[in-house]
DNA sequence: CATGAATGAGATTTCATTCAT
DNA sequence: GATGAATGAAATCTCATTCAT
């Protein structure tokens, strides 16, 4: 019982810590928050941070999980509301698009962790399993899709690194100029895009995509 | 000549502590060196440092500026051996790859400025630009392809902006997991899959890669 | 309890660090001291003085305060002890040359706080403040002197500023020279002329003072 | 020859540098400017000032040399202009407050030199030889009074010191603090007092500047 | 568990001074 | 004589981390 409160306490405080690092981090960036930062925001004292967390690196270690989980269940949120691949596909890219949008913060953080990945190999691994999750949630649907006949024969690793690759580069562009493009626009677009030339050719259907884009320049 | 002489010294200096700063932040990253780290890099005092540039942020932003220069230098390189644009946007579509496999250094430092747009106007309006120069050069192979009648007519602005993406996305999925694909098959089929829409359509041309495509999957 | 405790170490670490400085600017000068030479004679770390103090410039602002407060207390010291308004007139001027005598170091440091005038509006403002209330003083013992018919009618501001002029002029010229002149006569006969001025005339007396001052020079 | 002529070049310079340096430090403050900006100001490269100047301290030293004597040639402007040993009493006085008000950085500078002289003989010694040399001038003045009878007897150094004290005191106070009085008003009240104590009394006169003072209050 | 005072290493920055040209 | 590039010591300030309470 006493261990199971302790628990309880302690893992609502790391939890109250992690939370107040994403604020702040989102706020003052990966490397210009300090410890009391954390502890202001947290509404506790500096020194508790270190009796959670063995020092700084392991708190934001402990934010990317969380990071991760709260992506994760974000991009899930309308995945499990629907059956159809084609509808999952669809929510899928809606979702890290809408994210990008919605929480831009996510993103810049998300970044600041990339740029560790080279000088800090559990940061390596932390990022590098966060894009696999991705891709691999995405090949899960893809391979749904052809199981059932609605998309067609592909090699699915290489079209969901694609599809991952697009969604990310495009947000990436996006975050460091909001103005470099009409993002909603934009965004439908390479979602038609990749619906069809996922889908099981209709070849009316495949025209028409690419003439909607051809067209907008004509 | 006793001005240019003092201008060389200078150019010379600055150009020399620049080239420091991106071998010392490419080895330790963008926040974890010192000033005293460019003297030791560069062979030079670390007062000179600051003679020569305002201060760490100043020097950075030469930074960004070299490496924007380089980078461009880099990709034209083989963009000016040819006339045809198809071959031109496969050098266009090369050179980023390879660049990013020879010099993956480049790209995590690329990454670092990208942290910074967010609590920095300036690192963002640099970062901006960057990126806005690589579209714009794509836009202008596409533009040029479509007047002589090669690749088919399409929205310039929105494809510049996805093939961008998809390089630039691909890119960093490889640079934070080396071995989430192999990058040589891989790139090489983004490749195809990005000219095969962007040339005018022969049907059966157009089948062929997305067969082939397909085809490693079976 | 708890919060006083805090507030207890707190204050008590402000005041000897305050303590330390007044010590170490008074031995090395205003510009001439170190954060560090503060934690060396102060016996605490040099990021403490930080800690409990924005700035270097913090630290003095709160010196000046300090010392402002002992001035006063010092001069107020003997004044309380008597109510007629010429024994305390002559306490005002005797406290004042006296603390100049025993504690040059006060003067010292004032006068370094007058440099930063020019350049520093809180300074200036400190430092107007501080005359402002010795002039203050004074005047309140020139009134009370004229309401009970003791002092003569006189512009109470105007001649308030001319004592605090004759013996802070004094001061100076003594601590930049303690040689140019007698200290003790000299300060006794500027005593004996003001009062002498500030009384209701009585003929014989005024002549005297005068008399009593050529005199030494025949 | 040769010598003569570096000799020219040598004083030239040495002038501009110190010339500069007060430019400079009635700008920035005793502590707050650099040999880069007295080379900036005078125009000349900083290496230079090393050349004619031992160091930093060696030129303030000179400044106060040079301050010394245009504050000597000022005052003494208006006192050769007159043979009547009141009048040259007046300018004496007159010219005092007029610089402190025309030129206030004087001053300022002249407070710096002040706090100098705890730490520093030398600049300890060239200070009150320039205190020394106003009350010797003053002296001058009330000796050639008192021999021509216009003045009373008194104690000559005592007063001068005294004249000394009242007219800087004055200053000082004027220059923290530009609101604290009118300085018009105060400084001609100041003037007539002194002349009053000074004259060979009539008791009219005396009698009438005082009551002119206590008019005020009335 | 919790606090926040205390430490001290280390980073940036400034600048007098030197010296090769 | 004159320049200004170069040095490096020293100062301020920050902050992760520790620890007594």
């Amino acid at each position: 019982m006493e261990e199971r409160k302790t628990n309880d306490i302690s893992e609502m405080r790391r939890s109250q810590l992690v939370k107040a690092a994403y604020r702040v981090v989102s706020r003052k960036g990966y490397y210009n928050f300090t410890i009391k930062d954390i502890a202001k925001e947290s509404g506790l004292s500096s020194g508790l941070v270190h009796y959670y967390f063995k020092d700084k690196q392991d708190l934001l270690l402990n934010l990317l999980k969380e990071i991760n989980i709260n992506i994760k269940s974000y991009l899930n949120n309308e995945l499990v509301k629907t059956q159809n691949p084609l509808n999952k596909l669809i929510a899928y890219i809606d979702q890290a698009f809408s994210l990008a949008e919605k929480e831009e913060e996510y993103f810049y953080v998300l970044i600041d962790f990339w740029t560790q990945a080279k000088h800090n190999p559990r940061m390596r691994q932390a990022n590098s399993r966060l894009l696999k999750s991705y891709r691999d949630e995405c090949a899960a649907i893809l391979e749904e899709g052809i199981s059932i006949g609605m998309f067609r024969e592909m090699d699915v690793a290489f079209t969901s690194t694609a599809i991952v690759s697009a969604i990310q580069g495009t947000i990436v562009q996006y975050i460091l100029d909001n103005d470099a493009f009409n993002y909603e626009t934009y965004t439908t677009k390479i979602k038609e895009y990749i619906t069809s030339l996922i889908m099981k050719e209709k070849n009316s259907e495949k025209e028409g995509v690419w003439s909607s884009v051809s067209m907008k320049n004509k």
